[in-house]
Order: structure tokens, then C-alpha cells, then sequence
RNA sequence: GGGGGAAUUCCCGAGCGGCCAAAGGGGGCAGACUGUAAAUCUGUUGUCACUGACUUCGGUGGUCCGAAUCCACCUUCCCCCA
């Protein structure tokens, strides 16, 4: 099977600018691609891993990638895709940013001689002169066609500003440049980056007279069309200080029946035949999928080491086991009053609920228990002994933490 | 530059000068049912010393016994005309 063939079978592909041309270069080993990442955040998130999967699948099939960092695009923000307007980040920011993501890309994809090489557009955007990317570049675009562009579509309706407008053109420069400067002749990104792609396809036809090529990926949709890998307090981040390899693992754990098939096929690198495999899996027999999945991704993201703790806690809590790999809270004897501590302030402390009303609420509504055991009385308390063997404290299904008093 | 409109609790969005911690929906959380899924049903959703008190309705002052509701100024956003 071909790399391209693969692509397609795993889902990934979603709009290509010339599929015959884009298989002979990239089945062959000859394309010379780039992805690049906007610094919005400082750590990179499932949309970025996805991208980074695709570079390392055509890696290893012996394509030349390029990752690019919008050091430069981060002063302007994509529009795509929004229906509001960016903050604007200050310069501070988006260097702060640009580390953390270089940091993180290091860890997937191999950089160096004849590796992959990274970029950062900040080294030729913010030097460009006004005047002459308008007549060079600007020129080169026509306002109406533009406006007709799917991202900025929806935003003609909310406002969109002239900063946001040029943001296709900036990505235009960057795949021009890149043309240029190191052969790239393909452009792959998320589905919604199409228009600012064929911008630069666009760009590099008009200017070179050459032919460059664009691919976009499918997004990480789940069966009711939202994106994936968001939770309600935010992204799902790769980084572990903002998502814990645990909690990283139980959001795979956790997703719908109807879309854990489909993140395999599109995150992991399991063999196709054995995603097949899987296919014909129903009920509760998928619960192995979804354990496999998040194994599978854990791993790559976080490391083997890793990967199985977080499994061993997962099936320790869910599976009625032993404690293992709990997050432990400490708590010193500041926190007690009078030897003791009740069981609002130790669910505070645990940091399981974020104020004592809710904790109050939490009890009262028979969500927490300690030890195993329900607590119903909001005024319960716990002795100084007892607190310095550890309890376990557990608010819902899904929140455990320990607490033990040093 | 001229004219008009809007800013409400996580989001959307009601809100008569007292009965407003503020309708309704979404989302979140918890419970039941389950497979750590989905759907459904129920409760809950500012804080605290919790049958009471305190702090919230863009900001600052003011009117009033009393203001999210009235007035002034400021800030921000949107729309129309140029």
C-alpha cells in the first residue's frame, strides 16, 4: 500500500490541489513539505499532534519536512475558522510561545542534517517593507476573490478586520518564500487552511511561474461534527504540566462509542489491518479500544513509562484495584483546626472542587465519598490520625485525589 | 466626520425603581440507569460563618428611603450615512 493510499484509508486527506501530481511526489520520496504552527498557546495541542503525525508518516517515507513556526503570522492571528477576532499577543508572548512550541516538535520529529529542518517566518516576515509587499505580493491578489474565500466568509458577517485580512497573504509569503529558499514544493495543514494554502499556490504560480502544491488534512471531528480534543476547561494539550499524562489518557478513555474507530485510524500508527480488525467490535467490547487508544496515544505523546502508569491508575480507580499512582495532595497541620480537618475544607484542599460551596453542594448531593465510603454529613471530620494515613477522597465518578497530612 | 444602538452571572439571552443572586436556553457539576460510552430522567450551577449575611449586572460619580433598572461623564463594541 502507498503512503498516499494509507493517507486516504486513515481518513486523513481532505482536499488536495492535484492528487496525481501529490502521490507521485510524496509516494516517492520526493516532496519537500511544510506544516506550520501559529504560537496562539504555549504548548501545542491534538490539532498540532495530528499535523505532526502526518509529518513523521511522510518522514519516513523519505520526504523532506519542513515545520514552520508563525512567529511572524502570530502578530497578525488566522482568522479562519473564528467567528471572533484574536487577542492580539504581545511580541513577549508569542516568543514565549515559539519556545515552548520548538520544545515540544523536538520530541516527535527529528531535526538536523538531512532531517527535518524548522523555520520561523518571524526571521523574513517582520522585516518586510509595506510598500514593496504591496506591489511584490499585494499585486498579486484580488481583494474579490479573496472575499469570497470560505474563511472569511462567516466573518464578512461579524466584522473582520483589516489586520485579520491579511493574514492569507502573510501564509502565501511564507510558501513563496520557503518556493524560494528551500525547494518546498507542498503545503499540507487542517482542512481550514485550504484558502490561505491555495493563496500560496496561487502566489508561487503567478510569481515563479511554477507549480506548488497544497493538501489538507480532515479536523478531528466527533459524531456531532464538533472538534475534538477539547474539554471544558480548554484544550487537551500535549504538555504534561497542563494536561497530565493521566488525565490525557482518560480523555481517550472517555470518548463516544461512535468515535473511538476513527481516532485510531487517524492518531495512532497501528497497522491498518488491525484497526480493521476493530471495526467489527460493538458494545462494551469497544471499552478494549478505547484502552488501546489511549495507550497508543499516551505513549506517543508522553512515553512508554508514562503511558503505563496512567493505565495503572486508570484501571486501579475504574477497575476496583489497588491505589496505585493516585494524585496525592499534602497538607500540613496549618490546614487542620483543632487536630482535625472536615471534609468541605479536605475537598478544597484536595483542589477536587474550587470553594466550599460547591464542596457543600457536592456532599449534599451524595457525589462524594471517602475511603470508599459515601459521606452524606456536610460537617463530617476527619482526625489527625486518619489524615496521616492518607484518605482517599472521590467527588463524582471520575475525580479521585489522596490526601495525606506530613 | 454625522446619526443610531448595545454592554447582565461560564456562554447566549430576559429583566417593571423595591417581590433580583437576577427568567429562559446552552454548557458544567452531581444523582439514577450503564460499559470510565451515548441517549434519557432528576437535582444543582456567585461567595461565606448557608433557612441568614455578603459581593455581583462595562467603569466612575450622582438622584432616591431604595437602583441591573433613572441622570452625567468615561471606556469598548456594533449598525447606518459619508
Amino acid at each position: 500500500m502507498t503512503l498516499y493510499d494509507e493517507l486516504v484509508a486513515r481518513g486523513l486527506i481532505a482536499q488536495v490541489t492535484d492528487e496525481n501530481e501529490i502521490k507521485e511526489l510524496i509516494n516517492n520520496g520526493k516532496a519537500t513539505f511544510y506544516i506550520g504552527f501559529d504560537p496562539t498557546a504555549d504548548s501545542l495541542h491534538v490539532g498540532h499532534f495530528m499535523a505532526l503525525c502526518l509529518m513523521k508518516r511522510l518522514q519516513m517515507a523519505g520526504n523532506k519536512p519542513v515545520a514552520l513556526i508563525g512567529g511572524g503570522t502570530g502578530y497578525i492571528g488566522d482568522p479562519s475558522g473564528r467567528t471572533d477576532m484574536r487577542s492580539m499577543l504581545t511580541p513577549e508572548t508569542i516568543q514565549h510561545n515559539c519556545d515552548c512550541f520548538k520544545k515540544q516538535m523536538e520530541r516527535f520529529i527529528e531535526f538536523g542534517e538531512g532531517k527535518a529542518i524548522m523555520v520561523n517566518n518571524a526571521d523574513w516576515l517582520l522585516k518586510l517593507n509595506y510598500i514593496d509587499v504591496l506591489r511584490e505580493v499585494g499585486a498579486c491578489f484580488s481583494v474579490n476573490r479573496m472575499l469570497t474565500a470560505e474563511c472569511y466568509k462567516q466573518r464578512l458577517e461579524k466584522g473582520l478586520s483589516f489586520l485579520e485580512f491579511n493574514y492569507m497573504i502573510m501564509q502565501s509569503y511564507d510558501f513563496y518564500h520557503l518556493f524560494k529558499e528551500y525547494g518546498c514544493n507542498m503545503q499540507f495543514g487542517g482542512d481550514d487552511q485550504w484558502s490561505n494554502m491555495l493563496g500560496g499556490t496561487e502566489l508561487i504560480r503567478r510569481k515563479l511561474g511554477k507549480d506548488a502544491y497544497a493538501m489538507t488534512i480532515n479536523l478531528l471531528l466527533n459524531s456531532e461534527g464538533k472538534k475534538m480534543g477539547k474539554t471544558a476547561n480548554g484544550a487537551v494539550w500535549l504538555d504534561p504540566n497542563k494536561t497530565t499524562p493521566f488525565e490525557f489518557y482518560q480523555y481517550w478513555r472517555n470518548v463516544g462509542d461512535s468515535d473511538v474507530l476513527k481516532c485510531i485510524r487517524m492518531l495512532t500508527f497501528l497497522p491498518l489491518e488491525e484497526i480493521e480488525k476493530m471495526d467489527a467490535w460493538e458494545g462494551s467490547q469497544l471499552n478494549e479500544a478505547k484502552d488501546i487508544l489511549a495507550y497508543e496515544l499516551t505513549t506517543l505523546v508522553h512515553g512508554t513509562e508514562e503511558a503505563d502508569k496512567a493505565r495503572a491508575s486508570s484501571r486501579a480507580l475504574f477497575g476496583g484495584g489497588a491505589e496505585a499512582d493516585m494524585p496525592t495532595v499534602e497538607i500540613g497541620n496549618a490546614d487542620l483546626q483543632n487536630g482535625e480537618a472536615d471534609i468541605l475544607s479536605l475537598l478544597v484542599l484536595a483542589g477536587l472542587v474550587p470553594s466550599r460551596s460547591e464542596a457543600r453542594r457536592a456532599v449534599e448531593q451524595g457525589g462524594v465519598s471517602v475511603d470508599g465510603e459515601k459521606v452524606v454529613n456536610i460537617k463530617a471530620v476527619y482526625s489527625t490520625e486518619k489524615l496521616t494515613e492518607g484518605l482517599v477522597l472521590r467527588r463524582g465518578k471520575k475525580n479521585y485525589k489522596k490526601i495525606i497530612l506530613k
